[in-house]
RNA sequence: GCCUCGAUGGCGGAAUUGGUAGACGCGUUGGAUUCAAAAUCCAAUUCUCUCGGGAGUGUGGGUUCGAUUCCCACUCGAGGUACCA
């Protein structure tokens, strides 16, 4: 006979009857509300799955379960983001196939996330690295290859419109987004223009599209570095130097989306910190663009500025040491000087540019380009803190309203000219925009910020010399990637202009290679592929060696970045097995959008922008029903691990306990924390066996002990603080580590995983175990529960639902603790109050509610019982008496008996307001009574 | 640098959103039970002193009858910063 809680076998128990019986498949068509939970799917790691990871998931898991109880169809999938850097790194080391170290991966976490017991509905599983899935994202890139965006409709359209408007009408009357000025063309002109010709101007407006690019070039290595591997300005795999260089790149035109993704916000419930680091990434700004005529030279230099009305200020101009014109204007004498610097600044990273705002630099090119208005000499400088990929790459200085332009010309000596009445400019800038006058501006002279700002637009685009303009910071994606592990781009080259796939020839299949590092010519790994050309007339990949110039062309060489897969996904769930579409209209028309998406707040300005992108794009050619994916969005915190240091003596093998560092010179070497108790007390014997370069260390010991010392930093596998959920599972128990993880604070803040108070958990989980189990076998009562319990019983349901809905979990389980402890002090063994119970903490410990279930005489799953429902018949009240005090309104609280009338309460409110004002010895203004939590007043 | 978030006992955290600061859990201390241990149960537990108090929510100011909560200026930490996912 079972005595005692035994987490173990139950936990298998259910685990297989819920696989077994299917129990949370989610049907695509139902009479029940639907609702639809995800999780942001995990990248399989090699390091399998640590205690941070489940912790978005069981917050999930508890509100699909929650909604199911609720009655509502829930689809709660889960899947792989299965293409990434790390596996191709390994490839890179071992030789392994990435696709085999992924296999092993997902296996593993497969493993360990069965055994948390979660309400996964396993057959949608998807992986992006799968031909069936990557199918369908390259079937997008073609869409997007083929679309172009209509600003008149505000909407992505076919390009295939845009060819009949050309060869109706050429582009006069078009507008659309496109990434250069393309110039006027009418019918006939179109009709002339040869193939090629036809081919550059369409690529211009292309939603993906091929462009010149700027990338971090590492020559050494021969291959593109991504930011991150770029370690104080040299390669972090060797240390090589790194420069700018520029590719031809495909990009996506999400520009084109700028303002309806700032538009879409409004209508999201996500977190507002969330939103407004996307505002703030998009960064709209209006102003206006003023071109500059150049002495001596044909061109014109544009700026965007969001103060024309300072244009009067103006006395020198500043372009980005990548800007086109440096080299056609730079004099002969500064030629020297500006190349210098040129290449200075191409060796730092752009992040290292913007950060570094207290040194100032630049260089004079000896150019000067002429004040619009005015028709003076302005001088032309490079400096790097004008950003290439920003605005126009060029902006105009006004030091006397702007700071950053103030310490410009202030370090070189440049004039700075005050335009602002009454205002002082002797140590900085003036930068209000209030209601001061604007002097010698000429016209604008007397006006203020606002009135100026519509004037001078006005004169701008009299002249034409500029135009009012709205500026995004968001720049376009960049879509390509020099890696082996990613989607190829369906796309062959033919008289060098890039033709996409037929939707029928797709998927195009990653090519196996020898050799999964760039080419010795630096030609992106695919370059290796032998069999990488593509036959128009078979319609088929065939070898290299057949490319010629009529039928056979060779396929693109960059493969799609990690977004790709991860943009759409959540719409393929609605029906991941569908090989003749992306999603059927049935499946999308009845799921249409996730109702909560549960994930890091670190994706806020990638994931969470492209895959708003897609789905807008997608919205916009009919192919799905909403333009917001996900209508809630909730960031859950990250799980910090704590890691554990030993402090060695330098040069010796002696190792010193913590509190004895102080006078003694040491290197803290990190241990892996499993060598650690959680008194911080180290087991010296493990240690030895741990590495070969402990088996002769000396310990240096306080009280008896080595004790290490902790920091608390990102868990990973190098720092040796993962702490691995299995052996949690197998000492406590699935259910102890769910509830653990959610009483370990608030959701969405970031904590330090510690194991030290998951006992409490457990045991409150042995104490409800044991209300079911008085004798040490199961046996609860019939007879009519006390009101003394229902009260708590009520009160509990009522804190906890409302808990669930507001995700605060961590406070919900505090009040499951405070139920079991009064009932167990009560001695409560009804059923009329135990049952409800057990569904109500079956979002939490499921496996244990399910078994209760069963004991109590249910015959199907819990998960489907209908949730206890707060019935207000007894008031709940603290006990208290006490006289807080006012403003405006008054609050206190009143003991109340449970036989109470309605009017016998309410008459002991008034007396209470009476007392509480004698009692402040001040008259409120005006008394509202708020009578504590006494809300529920019931007959 | 910039954007976003955070800081409360020995520890994780709570505080009805401006009204008893420290719920709940861990840890610690004492007790019960036991031959003993485990398990379980009960009680105490912010600090401090001269036992009457005093101080106290990262620091310094401000608003308010009243501030963990609102405002200003800092310090420290986390995430992002466009090719990690």
């Amino acid at each position: 006979m079972t005595v005692g809680y035994n987490f173990l076998e139950i936990e298998k128990k259910w685990q297989d009857y819920w696989a077994k019986n299917q129990t949370f498949k989610a049907e695509n068509n139902s009479l029940l509300p639907k609702y639809y939970v995800l999780d942001m799917f995990p990248y399989p790691s090699g390091a399998g799955l640590h205690v941070g990871h489940p912790l978005g998931y069981i917050a999930s898991d508890i509100y699909s379960r929650y909604k199911r109880h609720k009655g509502f169809n829930v689809l709660h999938p889960q899947g792989y983001d299965s293409f990434g850097l790390p596996a191709e790194q390994y490839a890179i080391q071992t030789g392994q196939h990435p696709n085999i170290t992924t296999e092993t991966n997902i296996n593993r976490y497969r493993e360990q996330l069965d055994r948390m017991g979660f309400s996964f509905d396993w057959s949608r599983e998807l992986r992006t690295s799968q031909a069936d899935y990557y199918k369908w994202t390259q079937w997008i890139f073609l869409l997007l290859f083929d679309s172009y965006y209509c600003k008149k409709s505000d909407a992505a359209k076919p390009l295939s419109e845009l060819v009949v408007q050309f060869e109706q009408t050429g582009n006069i009357h078009v507008d659309a987004v496109c990434d250069e000025k393309v110039i006027p063309f009418n019918s006939i002109d179109w009709s002339s223009y040869s193939e090629e010709e036809k081919q550059r101007i369409l690529l211009k407006y292309r939603l993906a599209y091929l462009s010149d690019t700027e990338v971090n070039w590492c020559p050494e290595l021969g291959t593109v570095l991504a930011n991150d591997e770029i370690v104080n300005g040299v390669s972090e795999r060797g240390g090589y130097p790194v420069t700018k260089k520029k590719m031809k790149q495909w990009s996506m035109r999400i520009g084109a989306y700028a303002e309806r993704l700032l538009q879409g916000l409004e209508k999201i419930d996500w977190p507002d910190s969330l939103k407004e680091m996307q505002r703030n990434w998009i960064g709209k700004s209006t102003g206006a663009k003023v071109r500059f005529d150049i002495q001596g030279h044909d061109g014109q230099i544009e700026v965007f500025t969001t103060r024309p009305d300072t244009l009067f200020g103006v006395t020198f101009m500043t372009l980005a040491p990548e800007h086109e014109l440096v080299d056609q204007i730079t004099t002969q004498e500064q030629k020297e000087a500006v190349a210098a610097y040129v290449e200075a600044s191409a060796q730092r990273s752009e992040r290292d540019r913007m950060s570094d705002v207290k040194s100032i630099s630049g260089v004079f090119t000896g150019a000067y380009a002429q004040h619009p208005f005015t028709k003076e000499s302005v001088p032309v400088w490079i400096g790097d803190y004008v950003l290439a990929g920003y605005g126009t790459g060029a902006v105009m200085g006004v030091p006397c309203g702007d700071q950053r332009d103030y310490g410009f010309a202030n370090h070189f000596d440049i004039q700075i000219k005050n335009i602002f009445e009454g205002a002082d400019i002797s140590k900085e800038a003036f930068t209000e925009k209030g209601n001061t006058k604007l002097k010698d501006s000429d016209f604008l002279n007397g006006l203020t910020y606002k009135e100026a700002m519509v004037s001078v637009i006005d004169k701008l685009e009299k002249d034409n010399s500029g135009e009012g303009n709205v500026n995004y910071r968001l720049r376009d994606a960049i879509f390509s990637r020099q890696r082996y592990w990613g989607e190829p781009i369906p796309i062959y080259y033919r008289d060098g202009f890039p033709v996409g796939l037929k939707p029928k020839n797709l998927p195009l299949e990653l090519p196996e290679v020898e050799q999964y590092l760039p080419t010795p010519e630096g030609a992106p790994p695919l370059g290796n592929a032998t069999t990488w050309a593509w036959d128009i007339v078979n319609e088929k990949v065939v070898s290299n060696t057949e490319i010629n110039e009529s039928t056979v062309f060779p396929l693109e060489l960059n493969t799609m970045p990690g977004w790709a897969g991860s943009s759409w996904y959540f719409n393929r769930y609605m029906d991941s097995g569908n090989s003749e579409a992306f999603v059927s209209k049935e499946a999308v028309d009845y799921w249409q959008d996730v109702d909560l998406y549960l994930g890091g707040s670190e994706h806020a300005t990638g994931h969470l922008l492209y895959s708003r992108f897609w789905q807008k794009f997608l919205f916009d050619l009919n192919l799905l029903p909403v333009d917001e994916y996900a209508k809630k969005l909730i960031n859950q915190g990250m799980i910090l691990g704590s890691s554990a240091f030993v402090y060695r003596k330098k040069g010796t093998q002696e190792y010193v306990s913590k509190n004895l560092i102080a006078n003694v010179e040491v290197e803290p070497i990190r241990v892996d924390v499993s060598l650690v108790n959680s008194s911080n007390e180290l087991n010296t014997e493990e240690l030895k066996k741990w590495q070969p370069q402990f088996k002769d260390a000396l310990f240096v010991l306080e009280d008896g002990v080595y004790l290490v010392g902790r920091e608390v930093e990102k868990m990973s596998k190098s720092k040796y603080n993962v702490v691995n959920p299995d052996l949690i599972c197998e000492q406590y128990g699935a259910d102890t580590l769910r509830m653990y993880e959610m009483f370990l604070g608030p959701l969405e803040q970031a904590k330090p995983w510690n194991t030290a108070g998951i006992s409490g958990v457990h045991s409150f989980l042995k104490k409800m175990w044991r209300l079911y189990h008085p004798n040490d076998s199961f046996s609860v009562s019939d007879s009519p529960a006390s009101k003394e319990a229902l009260k708590t019983l009520h009160q509990t349901i009522k804190k906890v639902t409302e808990d669930i809905e507001n995700f605060s979990f961590n406070t919900c389980i505090s009040s499951f603790m405070i139920c079991v402890n009064e009932l167990t002090a009560q001695k409560c063994n009804e059923k009329e109050v135990l049952e409800p119970l057990a569904v109500l903490l079956s979002p939490f410990a499921s496996h244990f509610s399910e078994e209760i279930w069963e004991l109590l005489g249910n015959k199907t799953s819990i998960s489907n019982a209908p949730f206890p429902v707060h019935e207000p018949k007894y008031l709940v009240e603290s006990t208290k008496n006490y006289p807080v005090s006012f403003n405006g309104k008054m609050r206190f609280t009143i003991e109340l008996s449970l036989d109470l009338k309605k009017n016998e309460i309410e008459e002991l409110i008034l007396k209470e307001e009476k007392t509480q004002q004698q009692l402040q010895g001040r008259v409120p203004k005006k008394v509202i009574v708020v009578p504590g939590k006494i809300i529920n007043i019931v007959g």
